[in-house]
DNA sequence: GCGCTTTTTGTCTGTGACTGACATTACATT
DNA sequence: AATGTAATGTCAGTCACAGACAAAAAGCGC
């Protein structure tokens, strides 16, 4: 039933509650987010409905945005594991642009609430759009771990997988955007990140600037 | 002494008085968060010092953080000049560069709060640079505008200028996010931001892959 | 089972961003 | 000066979040 959630072994009964609840509180806290809206739906409300108290909320969620950010880092886990499994001479930014096409089929099966929430969340509020992008830090750190990985390199010294994380979120992004504005049909979304990524090498090239 | 303004030739004295407060209010929260950082600078004490009450903050300022969305937007209108200065048949994101690499002049010039100011702010509180995330959304389509009209095509049916914005942006902000990792000296962080602008086509391209 | 330690939770209290409602003041117009 | 309109102050309220401390619930040796 759990959205979320590495399943581990479990150890003692504690670490087994303290991981029951957090995942309580993040599916109870989407679930209400998808029926009331973000801004609508109170900390206070996501506790009560778990049966905890507020304080506690905060205890395994640093801010409510958070929630957000755990949703989010669930969806990431596919596509890292799905650049992973890229063929190594792939160049990175096309290892990824084809690791989001491969990850799509497995993000939708993950979670319903992610499905259809998504999207109609998105929707709703635009202001989701842009608390998102302050996430994009983060998650750019974590990819560009993954890219650096992959290629061989020492993110700490070599700029470029920092870079091409930064590049792939900027591309992806403004595809969501684009869908969110052309309001268009869930399944819709990959393409037109896709198709973001795709368009990148004119962008970035020499031929394009003298027209009408 | 005031840091920005558009400076009307005035209409009524009320709409002086209103630009005056505008003025003050963002000229002294910038001033406080210089001093006492961004979050230990309440917007009671803002508007105290202004002589306001805090609703009055809020009626001029939708939220804290718009204070910094506005200085933003005064050194991107530098850009967005800049940027119509350069010669036509420069590609777009090329063009960018180089205007980036012109504003600079004007901008170290423009405002003594944000010399030493937005270095120390960054530096003080990470979070912030999260929090100027969210505000690349604003900042991507305005500038997604600029470009559209210096190519000539509309932004609303073509991707483009969308795109070249947000990796502009994309690269920009990893510079400065290497800036503040480093921990540079200001004058810096013109050069680290041109060097990821001219690493794109490496990251974008085939050749980088296969080494150790 | 029974104390004892450690972790986790609840409660209380407080701060600070932000908002709606309404009275009040200040400019504007005639 | 009279009156309408826009700006401001005041007040009360909501909500995200944090510190402090006591209560409850593991874990653990006996």
């Amino acid at each position: 039933m759990s959205a979320t959630s590495t399943e581990a072994p479990v150890g003692g009964l504690r670490e087994r509650k303290k991981a029951q609840l957090h995942d309580a509180l993040l599916d109870t806290a989407l679930r209400l987010f998808h029926e009331h809206g973000y801004q609508a739906t109170t900390t206070e409300e996501i506790a009560a409905r778990v049966g905890v108290s507020q304080r506690t909320f905060f205890r395994y969620f640093p801010a409510k945005e958070d929630i957000l950010l755990e949703a989010l880092e669930g969806v990431d886990q596919y596509l890292f594991d799905a650049l992973r499994e890229r063929p190594a001479d792939e160049p990175p930014l096309l290892a990824l642009r084809n690791a989001l096409s491969d990850q799509w089929d497995r993000v939708e099966r993950a979670s319903m609430i992610l499905r259809g929430g998504a999207a109609k969340l998105m929707k709703q509020n635009p202001e989701l759009m842009a608390t998102h992008m302050r996430y994009c830090h983060v998650r750019q750190k974590k990819l560009a771990a993954v890219v650096a990985e992959r290629v061989g390199v020492d993110p700490a010294t070599d700029p470029r997988p920092d870079l091409a994380a930064a590049v792939f979120f900027a591309a992806v992004n403004t595809g969501v955007s684009a869908w969110v504005a052309a309001d268009a049909d869930f399944d819709d979304l990959p393409r037109v990140c896709l198709e973001q990524l795709d368009l990148l090498p004119e962008v970035l090239g020499d031929d394009w600037c003298a027209q009408g």
